[in-house]
RNA sequence: CGGAGUGUAGCGCAGUCUGGUAGCGCACUACGUUCGGGACGUAGGGGUCGCAGGUUCAAAUCCUGCCACUCCGACCA
């Protein structure tokens, strides 16, 4: 992308009623335009930066043999009335009436359409495991929206939801989910610690949240100082494994860790004072089994060998990708701005031309920008005629994993230098060295 | 939902107390000089002062009502 044709309006001033890092940076980068309290459009930058999350989340999600699908952001009351949340849900779901005054609502989350959508084709035993999520727009009216897309009132959610036959397969079910997030989160560069959770207005007596772990964090959180070095499970990991995933899962939740709600004094201080961690954490997943809940009164059930109907056993696994953005950022930033890991970046590369005109760096960049397309990458090329210190700070401020700096001085020489925005080291090469470092994207 | 605030140009702000031609910095446009860490000069453009009433010769400023947004707390992916 050349900058002078893209869409990236900067801000040298947060405005000011943005009080935490990511939301700050997330304007000043042009990411997002507020339009209304905890409601925000996405612009370019940030829109790439949603997408490369959501191509994670989808990969791992299939990986673990989950299934997409999308379903819609209205709802119809009924279906909430069958499984008695259309009255439970409180004032945070927004509910809206058509011309025909029917009720209908802009959904908060999806079980009682999922459910209907399994019970009007899944009849037999045979047809389960099936794990089926979708990557849409949510709606909640929360009281006090706030932290930008951390705390919004419409955000992009991941929802997958399970039916099993009985409660032991369920729970493989929960398993793999509980795996997946685990890849999911290392691939976004993030530690995220799987902790006990309350069930809350969903239901259920197995839970999980994903936290990272973040000064910033909405929370307090506590946890065993292994649980940063544990190891992510491998992309080969066979998700059919009843044994292997439990094993897994079994390791993940074999050391204490709690968020506040949760907290046992008396465990956590059981723990070697050396390995006990006391911090703030930002919520990113968060995953439920809870039974026949919503199959049991919607009459989602199936054939068993045996003949009978039997209700299936369900659960649903979320994760925020819109706020999961400002979770990276949070955990990603120096005074500069945004340090993006590079799967997320919006850009792979950025290319300044330190003086846009020169004949020398115009040409010397046209070859490096071109070629990096050429070999895959997400190449950002500022080809603007902004005089260098802005350039640096442009791409400081959106985080760009690597740049690479072409300047009428160091082509004298026939050198360029690439910078590293993670730890700032740059290094002085020439051009052709430059070409080969970046030898084409590994899928 | 309790408490505290804020609405003046795209962003950051002054002006409001004490009514009298709507300002500053950044950004934007043109020209010139500059050009390796957010340059400088000259000349420009841009605002129903959140909205609606009211008081007044005159309202960003005073009065009344409403709306929006933010922060702290309780609650949530």
């Amino acid at each position: 992308m050349r900058l002078s044709r893209y869409f990236l309006p900067i801000l040298r001033d947060a405005p000011r009623e943005a009080e935490i890092v990511s939301h700050r940076l997330m304007l000043r980068a042009g990411m997002i335009r507020q339009q209304s309290a905890g409601i925000y459009s996405w612009l370019p930058l940030g829109l790439r930066v949603l997408e490369k999350i959501n191509r994670i989340v989808r990969e791992e999600q299939n990986r673990s043999g989950a299934i997409e699908i999308l379903m819609p952001t209205i709802q119809s009351a009924d279906l909430w009335r069958e499984s008695g949340r259309y009255d439970a849900y409180g004032k945070e779901m927004l509910r809206i009436t058509d011309r025909n005054k029917r009720e209908m609502l802009y959904g908060p989350t999806n079980e009682e359409m999922v459910t209907d959508i399994f019970r009007s084709y899944v009849k037999s035993y045979k047809d389960l495991p099936l794990n089926l999520y979708h990557i849409q727009w949510k709606f909640r009216d929360e009281r006090r929206p706030r932290f930008g897309v951390m705390r919004g009132r419409e955000f992009l959610m991941k929802d997958a939801y399970s039916f099993d036959i009985d409660q032991a397969a369920a729970r493989h079910a929960y398993n793999r989910m509980f795996t997946a997030y685990l890849r999911t989160f290392a691939r976004l560069g993030l530690k995220a610690i799987p902790m006990r959770a309350d069930t809350g207005p969903i239901g259920g007596d197995l839970s999980h949240e994903f936290i990272v772990l973040a000064s910033t964090g909405e929370s307090q959180v506590f946890c065993h100082k292994d649980y940063l070095d544990f190891e992510t499970p491998a992309a080969d990991t066979d998700f059919d494994s009843v044994e292997g995933l439990q094993a897994i899962v079994d390791k993940w939740t074999s050391l204490y860790a709690a968020t506040d709600e949760m907290h046992d004094k008396a465990s956590y201080e059981a723990i070697p004072s050396d390995a006990q961690v006391s911090a703030r954490g930002i919520e990113v997943g968060h995953i439920f089994y809870f039974g026949t809940k919503y199959s049991d009164p919607m009459g989602a059930t199936v054939t068993g060998p045996d003949g009978a109907q039997t209700p299936v056993h369900m659960g649903s696994y979320g994760i925020g990708p819109s706020r999961l953005v400002a979770a990276l950022i949070e955990a990603g930033h120096d005074d500069g701005g945004i340090v993006w890991p590079d799967e997320i970046a919006p850009f792979d590369v950025a290319v300044l031309n330190l003086k846009a005109g020169d004949a020398g760096t115009d040409a010397a960049c046209e070859n490096l920008y071109k070629s990096l397309l050429a070999k895959g990458y997400d190449a950002l090329y500022d080809d603007t005629d902004e005089r260098p210190g802005g350039k640096f700070a442009t791409a400081d401020l959106i985080g760009v994993p690597w740049q690479i700096i072409v300047g009428p001085k160091g082509l004298t020489d026939g050198k360029v230098e690439i910078k590293r925005r993670a730890g700032g080291e740059r290094e002085s090469v020439p051009l052709e060295a430059a070409l080969e470092r970046f030898k084409g994207k590994a899928a």
